[in-house]
DNA sequence: GTTTTATCGTTTCAAATGAAACGTTATAAG
DNA sequence: CTTATAACGTTTCATTTGAAACGATAAAAC
Protein backbone atom coordinates (compact mmCIF):
# COMPACT_ATOMS: atom_id res chain seq x y z
CA UNK A 1 0.00 0.00 0.00
CA UNK A 2 0.94 3.38 -0.81
CA UNK A 3 1.56 6.00 1.56
CA UNK A 4 -0.60 8.78 2.34
CA UNK A 5 0.22 11.96 1.58
CA UNK A 6 -2.40 13.67 0.18
CA UNK A 7 -0.81 16.53 -1.63
CA UNK A 8 -3.32 19.60 -1.14
CA UNK A 9 -3.63 18.37 2.67
CA UNK A 10 0.36 19.22 2.57
CA UNK A 11 1.70 22.29 4.05
CA UNK A 12 4.79 23.17 1.95
CA UNK A 13 2.34 22.66 -1.25
CA UNK A 14 -0.02 24.19 -0.56
CA UNK A 15 1.78 27.07 1.03
CA UNK A 16 3.86 27.33 -2.16
CA UNK A 17 0.87 28.07 -4.40
CA UNK A 18 -0.88 30.03 -2.44
CA UNK A 19 2.03 32.28 -1.46
CA UNK A 20 2.70 32.57 -5.49
CA UNK A 21 -0.79 33.10 -6.15
CA UNK A 22 -0.42 36.23 -4.06
CA UNK A 23 2.68 37.41 -4.74
CA UNK A 24 1.42 36.99 -8.37
CA UNK A 25 -1.56 38.93 -8.25
CA UNK A 26 -0.56 42.04 -6.23
CA UNK A 27 2.93 41.89 -8.69
CA UNK A 28 0.64 42.57 -11.69
CA UNK A 29 -0.72 45.22 -10.26
CA UNK A 30 2.53 47.63 -9.60
CA UNK A 31 4.52 46.40 -12.10
CA UNK A 32 1.80 47.74 -14.66
CA UNK A 33 0.83 50.42 -12.92
CA UNK A 34 4.68 51.54 -11.75
CA UNK A 35 6.75 49.65 -13.39
CA UNK A 36 8.15 48.27 -10.84
CA UNK A 37 9.46 44.68 -10.56
CA UNK A 38 8.97 42.15 -8.20
CA UNK A 39 12.95 42.55 -6.02
CA UNK A 40 12.61 46.02 -6.40
CA UNK A 41 9.34 46.60 -4.99
CA UNK A 42 10.34 43.91 -2.25
CA UNK A 43 13.48 46.70 -1.93
CA UNK A 44 11.32 49.44 -2.30
CA UNK A 45 8.94 48.28 0.48
CA UNK A 46 11.70 47.55 2.45
CA UNK A 47 13.24 50.79 2.92
CA UNK A 48 9.69 52.51 3.09
CA UNK A 49 9.91 50.62 6.36
CA UNK A 50 13.15 52.21 7.98
CA UNK A 51 15.62 54.55 6.45
CA UNK A 52 18.40 54.58 5.52
CA UNK A 53 19.11 51.08 5.08
CA UNK A 54 22.44 49.93 3.89
CA UNK A 55 22.06 46.77 1.56
CA UNK A 56 22.68 43.74 3.50
CA UNK A 57 20.07 45.12 5.89
CA UNK A 58 17.55 44.96 3.34
CA UNK A 59 19.22 41.19 2.76
CA UNK A 60 18.34 40.37 6.24
CA UNK A 61 15.08 41.81 6.24
CA UNK A 62 13.51 40.28 2.86
CA UNK A 63 15.34 37.07 2.61
CA UNK A 64 16.34 38.16 -0.12
CA UNK A 65 20.13 37.18 -2.54
CA UNK A 66 22.72 40.14 -2.17
CA UNK A 67 23.27 39.49 -5.37
CA UNK A 68 19.32 40.07 -5.83
CA UNK A 69 19.34 43.14 -3.87
CA UNK A 70 22.19 44.50 -5.07
CA UNK A 71 20.73 44.26 -8.85
CA UNK A 72 17.61 46.16 -7.89
CA UNK A 73 19.01 48.67 -5.72
CA UNK A 74 21.38 49.02 -8.79
CA UNK A 75 18.08 49.61 -10.98
CA UNK A 76 16.33 51.87 -8.29
CA UNK A 77 19.11 54.36 -8.31
CA UNK A 78 19.28 54.32 -11.86
CA UNK A 79 15.37 55.12 -12.28
CA UNK A 80 16.34 57.88 -9.55
CA UNK A 81 13.81 56.22 -6.90
CA UNK A 82 17.04 55.64 -4.62
CA UNK A 83 19.74 57.81 -3.67
CA UNK A 84 23.09 55.76 -2.38
CA UNK A 85 24.83 57.33 -0.66
CA UNK A 86 28.80 56.28 1.45
CA UNK A 87 28.33 55.55 4.99
CA UNK A 88 30.76 58.36 6.98
CA UNK A 89 31.92 55.63 9.61
CA UNK A 90 32.80 52.60 7.59
CA UNK A 91 33.01 52.69 3.59
CA UNK A 92 32.09 49.25 2.81
CA UNK A 93 28.17 50.24 3.55
CA UNK A 94 26.14 52.36 1.81
CA UNK A 95 23.25 54.25 3.20
CA UNK A 96 20.27 53.93 0.99
CA UNK A 97 17.15 56.20 1.44
CA UNK A 98 14.47 57.30 -0.81
CA UNK A 99 15.20 60.39 -3.05
CA UNK A 100 12.11 63.10 -3.80
CA UNK A 101 10.92 60.72 -6.65
CA UNK A 102 11.18 57.78 -4.40
CA UNK A 103 9.34 59.08 -1.33
CA UNK A 104 6.41 60.63 -3.72
CA UNK A 105 5.98 57.01 -5.92
CA UNK A 106 5.76 55.25 -2.01
CA UNK A 107 3.20 57.43 -1.60
CA UNK A 108 1.34 56.15 -4.13
CA UNK A 109 2.14 52.55 -4.30
CA UNK A 110 1.91 52.18 -0.45
CA UNK A 111 -1.83 52.62 -0.08
CA UNK A 112 -2.43 50.97 -3.24
CA UNK A 113 -0.74 47.44 -1.97
CA UNK A 114 -2.78 48.26 1.82
CA UNK A 115 -5.62 48.60 0.26
CA UNK A 116 -5.37 45.27 -2.33
CA UNK A 117 -4.22 43.26 1.25
CA UNK A 118 -7.52 44.60 2.32
CA UNK A 119 -9.63 42.94 -0.38
CA UNK A 120 -7.84 39.96 -0.21
CA UNK A 121 -8.50 40.17 3.88
CA UNK A 122 -11.68 41.24 3.68
CA UNK A 123 -13.25 37.39 3.03
CA UNK A 124 -11.63 36.52 6.94
CA UNK A 125 -13.42 38.34 10.29
CA UNK A 126 -11.36 39.93 12.69
CA UNK A 127 -11.31 37.07 14.85
CA UNK A 128 -9.85 34.93 11.90
CA UNK A 129 -7.19 37.22 11.00
CA UNK A 130 -5.96 37.56 14.18
CA UNK A 131 -5.34 33.50 14.22
CA UNK A 132 -3.75 34.12 10.56
CA UNK A 133 -0.82 35.65 12.49
CA UNK A 134 -0.74 33.79 15.12
CA UNK A 135 -0.40 30.37 12.91
CA UNK A 136 2.04 32.21 10.48
CA UNK A 137 3.99 33.32 13.25
CA UNK A 138 4.10 29.67 15.20
CA UNK A 139 5.19 28.14 12.17
CA UNK A 140 7.73 29.99 11.16
CA UNK A 141 9.37 30.48 14.59
CA UNK A 142 9.17 25.98 14.21
CA UNK A 143 11.16 25.94 11.24
CA UNK A 144 13.56 28.48 11.34
CA UNK A 145 14.49 26.16 14.19
CA UNK A 146 14.91 23.80 11.53
CA UNK A 147 16.86 25.39 8.92
CA UNK A 148 20.66 24.99 8.63
CA UNK A 149 22.46 28.38 10.19
CA UNK A 150 23.42 30.51 6.82
CA UNK A 151 21.85 28.56 4.52
CA UNK A 152 20.28 31.88 2.22
CA UNK A 153 16.82 32.14 1.36
CA UNK A 154 17.14 30.50 -2.93
CA UNK A 155 14.02 31.98 -4.51
CA UNK A 156 12.89 29.39 -6.95
CA UNK A 157 11.46 27.27 -4.73
CA UNK A 158 8.97 24.96 -5.82
CA UNK B 1 3.51 61.56 6.78
CA UNK B 2 3.74 58.18 5.20
CA UNK B 3 1.64 55.41 4.58
CA UNK B 4 1.12 52.68 7.25
CA UNK B 5 2.50 49.75 5.41
CA UNK B 6 3.99 47.78 8.05
CA UNK B 7 5.80 44.77 6.16
CA UNK B 8 6.21 42.25 8.68
CA UNK B 9 2.15 42.71 8.71
CA UNK B 10 1.85 42.90 5.00
CA UNK B 11 0.51 39.23 3.96
CA UNK B 12 2.02 38.93 0.43
CA UNK B 13 4.78 39.52 2.09
CA UNK B 14 4.75 37.33 5.38
CA UNK B 15 3.48 34.46 3.20
CA UNK B 16 6.45 35.05 0.78
CA UNK B 17 8.90 34.22 3.78
CA UNK B 18 7.50 31.65 5.51
CA UNK B 19 6.72 29.62 2.22
CA UNK B 20 10.57 30.15 1.38
CA UNK B 21 11.29 29.10 4.59
CA UNK B 22 9.18 26.06 4.77
CA UNK B 23 9.91 24.66 1.34
CA UNK B 24 13.81 25.29 1.92
CA UNK B 25 14.05 23.21 5.34
CA UNK B 26 12.13 20.41 3.33
CA UNK B 27 14.07 20.27 0.14
CA UNK B 28 17.39 20.19 1.96
CA UNK B 29 16.43 16.92 3.13
CA UNK B 30 15.18 15.34 0.24
CA UNK B 31 17.80 16.62 -2.00
CA UNK B 32 20.60 15.26 0.42
CA UNK B 33 18.51 11.83 0.46
CA UNK B 34 17.42 11.43 -2.42
CA UNK B 35 19.24 13.59 -5.00
CA UNK B 36 15.50 15.02 -6.05
CA UNK B 37 15.28 18.82 -7.21
CA UNK B 38 12.83 20.99 -6.44
CA UNK B 39 10.69 20.45 -9.83
CA UNK B 40 11.47 16.72 -9.73
CA UNK B 41 10.20 16.18 -6.22
CA UNK B 42 6.79 18.28 -6.92
CA UNK B 43 6.41 15.96 -9.99
CA UNK B 44 7.33 12.74 -8.30
CA UNK B 45 4.82 13.47 -5.35
CA UNK B 46 1.95 14.66 -7.99
CA UNK B 47 2.27 11.08 -9.59
CA UNK B 48 2.25 9.63 -6.13
CA UNK B 49 -1.81 11.05 -5.91
CA UNK B 50 -2.69 9.77 -9.02
CA UNK B 51 -1.70 7.60 -11.98
CA UNK B 52 -0.97 7.94 -14.81
CA UNK B 53 -0.90 11.69 -15.35
CA UNK B 54 0.07 13.59 -18.67
CA UNK B 55 2.92 16.11 -18.41
CA UNK B 56 -0.44 18.62 -18.61
CA UNK B 57 -2.13 17.23 -15.73
CA UNK B 58 1.08 17.79 -13.61
CA UNK B 59 1.03 21.53 -15.21
CA UNK B 60 -2.34 22.18 -13.75
CA UNK B 61 -1.91 20.47 -10.16
CA UNK B 62 1.29 22.04 -9.40
CA UNK B 63 0.76 25.68 -10.79
CA UNK B 64 4.39 24.74 -12.83
CA UNK B 65 5.66 25.63 -15.81
CA UNK B 66 5.24 23.64 -18.60
CA UNK B 67 8.98 23.65 -19.96
CA UNK B 68 10.13 22.97 -15.94
CA UNK B 69 7.50 20.06 -15.86
CA UNK B 70 8.53 18.71 -19.25
CA UNK B 71 12.40 18.45 -18.26
CA UNK B 72 11.65 17.39 -14.62
CA UNK B 73 9.68 14.58 -16.11
CA UNK B 74 12.66 13.97 -18.58
CA UNK B 75 15.15 13.79 -15.40
CA UNK B 76 13.03 11.39 -13.74
CA UNK B 77 12.89 8.84 -16.95
CA UNK B 78 16.29 9.29 -17.38
CA UNK B 79 16.88 8.06 -13.84
CA UNK B 80 14.64 5.23 -14.52
CA UNK B 81 12.34 6.42 -11.67
CA UNK B 82 9.31 6.94 -13.75
CA UNK B 83 7.83 5.17 -17.31
CA UNK B 84 6.65 7.08 -20.14
CA UNK B 85 4.00 5.96 -22.87
CA UNK B 86 2.23 7.14 -25.33
CA UNK B 87 -1.52 7.18 -24.71
CA UNK B 88 -3.26 5.11 -26.97
CA UNK B 89 -6.23 7.37 -27.58
CA UNK B 90 -4.23 10.50 -27.80
CA UNK B 91 -0.63 10.66 -29.67
CA UNK B 92 0.07 14.40 -28.00
CA UNK B 93 -0.70 12.95 -24.35
CA UNK B 94 2.24 10.98 -22.24
CA UNK B 95 1.07 8.57 -19.61
CA UNK B 96 3.39 9.27 -16.77
CA UNK B 97 3.47 6.76 -13.97
CA UNK B 98 6.17 5.52 -11.44
CA UNK B 99 8.37 2.89 -12.83
CA UNK B 100 9.19 -0.37 -10.16
CA UNK B 101 12.26 1.93 -8.92
CA UNK B 102 9.93 5.02 -8.80
CA UNK B 103 7.54 3.08 -6.50
CA UNK B 104 9.94 1.95 -4.47
CA UNK B 105 11.71 5.31 -3.59
CA UNK B 106 8.12 7.01 -3.39
CA UNK B 107 7.94 4.80 -0.39
CA UNK B 108 11.00 5.98 1.26
CA UNK B 109 9.93 9.45 0.37
CA UNK B 110 6.80 9.85 1.45
CA UNK B 111 6.52 8.64 4.92
CA UNK B 112 9.63 10.96 5.27
CA UNK B 113 7.59 13.77 4.04
CA UNK B 114 4.89 13.28 6.67
CA UNK B 115 7.17 13.09 9.35
CA UNK B 116 8.86 16.15 8.46
CA UNK B 117 5.30 17.59 7.69
CA UNK B 118 4.09 16.71 11.31
CA UNK B 119 7.03 17.44 13.44
CA UNK B 120 6.56 20.81 11.97
CA UNK B 121 2.57 20.88 12.59
CA UNK B 122 3.62 19.61 16.47
CA UNK B 123 3.61 23.14 17.40
CA UNK B 124 0.10 23.51 16.57
CA UNK B 125 -2.90 22.01 18.30
CA UNK B 126 -5.70 20.12 16.58
CA UNK B 127 -7.95 23.12 16.44
CA UNK B 128 -5.64 25.13 15.18
CA UNK B 129 -4.58 22.63 12.01
CA UNK B 130 -8.14 23.21 11.23
CA UNK B 131 -8.14 26.58 11.54
CA UNK B 132 -5.27 26.93 9.22
CA UNK B 133 -6.70 24.90 6.81
CA UNK B 134 -10.34 26.90 6.79
CA UNK B 135 -8.16 30.21 6.73
CA UNK B 136 -5.59 29.17 3.65
CA UNK B 137 -8.70 27.69 1.43
CA UNK B 138 -10.44 30.67 1.80
CA UNK B 139 -7.47 32.95 1.27
CA UNK B 140 -6.70 30.79 -2.11
CA UNK B 141 -10.25 31.00 -3.35
CA UNK B 142 -9.90 35.09 -2.80
CA UNK B 143 -7.19 35.47 -4.62
CA UNK B 144 -8.21 32.78 -7.54
CA UNK B 145 -11.12 35.68 -8.08
CA UNK B 146 -7.84 38.06 -8.58
CA UNK B 147 -5.93 36.32 -10.67
CA UNK B 148 -6.19 37.28 -14.46
CA UNK B 149 -7.13 33.77 -16.37
CA UNK B 150 -4.40 32.24 -18.07
CA UNK B 151 -1.91 33.67 -16.59
CA UNK B 152 1.27 31.00 -15.25
CA UNK B 153 2.24 30.92 -11.99
CA UNK B 154 6.08 31.47 -12.46
CA UNK B 155 8.29 30.78 -9.73
CA UNK B 156 10.56 33.43 -9.02
CA UNK B 157 7.95 35.35 -7.11
CA UNK B 158 9.83 37.59 -4.87
C1' DG C 1 52.18 48.70 13.70
C1' DT C 2 51.61 44.50 11.01
C1' DT C 3 49.23 40.69 9.69
C1' DT C 4 45.40 37.93 9.60
C1' DT C 5 40.46 37.44 9.35
C1' DA C 6 35.82 39.03 8.47
C1' DT C 7 32.35 41.96 6.20
C1' DC C 8 30.09 44.63 2.44
C1' DG C 9 28.61 45.10 -2.08
C1' DT C 10 29.72 43.95 -6.97
C1' DT C 11 30.79 40.98 -10.64
C1' DT C 12 31.42 36.69 -12.95
C1' DC C 13 29.79 32.59 -14.80
C1' DA C 14 27.33 28.43 -15.14
C1' DA C 15 22.78 26.84 -14.41
C1' DA C 16 17.84 27.52 -14.18
C1' DT C 17 14.00 29.91 -15.87
C1' DG C 18 9.98 30.85 -18.79
C1' DA C 19 7.94 33.13 -22.96
C1' DA C 20 7.66 32.11 -27.51
C1' DA C 21 8.33 29.28 -31.51
C1' DC C 22 8.09 24.70 -33.02
C1' DG C 23 6.65 19.96 -34.69
C1' DT C 24 3.16 16.82 -34.05
C1' DT C 25 -1.37 15.22 -33.34
C1' DA C 26 -6.23 15.98 -32.70
C1' DT C 27 -10.52 18.57 -33.33
C1' DA C 28 -13.59 21.93 -35.73
C1' DA C 29 -15.10 24.34 -39.66
C1' DG C 30 -15.84 24.65 -44.26
C1' DC D 1 -12.14 15.18 -47.66
C1' DT D 2 -9.64 19.52 -46.90
C1' DT D 3 -8.42 23.30 -44.34
C1' DA D 4 -8.13 25.90 -40.22
C1' DT D 5 -7.74 25.92 -35.41
C1' DA D 6 -6.44 24.13 -31.00
C1' DA D 7 -3.78 21.27 -27.69
C1' DC D 8 0.44 18.75 -26.03
C1' DG D 9 5.10 18.48 -25.03
C1' DT D 10 9.83 19.91 -26.51
C1' DT D 11 13.22 23.14 -27.72
C1' DT D 12 15.20 27.59 -28.37
C1' DC D 13 16.96 31.68 -26.65
C1' DA D 14 17.25 35.77 -24.01
C1' DT D 15 16.83 36.81 -19.22
C1' DT D 16 17.21 35.82 -14.33
C1' DT D 17 19.21 33.25 -10.90
C1' DG D 18 22.57 32.63 -7.05
C1' DA D 19 27.06 30.50 -5.59
C1' DA D 20 31.56 31.75 -5.67
C1' DA D 21 35.31 34.83 -6.58
C1' DC D 22 36.53 39.42 -6.12
C1' DG D 23 38.21 44.18 -4.58
C1' DA D 24 37.85 47.23 -0.93
C1' DT D 25 37.31 48.34 3.77
C1' DA D 26 37.19 47.31 8.68
C1' DA D 27 38.09 44.59 12.84
C1' DA D 28 40.79 41.24 15.36
C1' DA D 29 44.95 38.92 16.48
C1' DC D 30 49.52 39.15 17.15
Amino acid sequence: MSPDLQLNRFLPYRLNILSKKVSLALATRYQERFGLSIPEWRVFATLGQEQPLSSNDIVERTAMDKAKVSRAVNRLVAAGLLDRQPHPRDQRLLRLSFSTRGRDLYAQVAPEALAWEAQLLSVLTDTERAQLWALMEKLEQRVAEEIPESVPLSDSLD
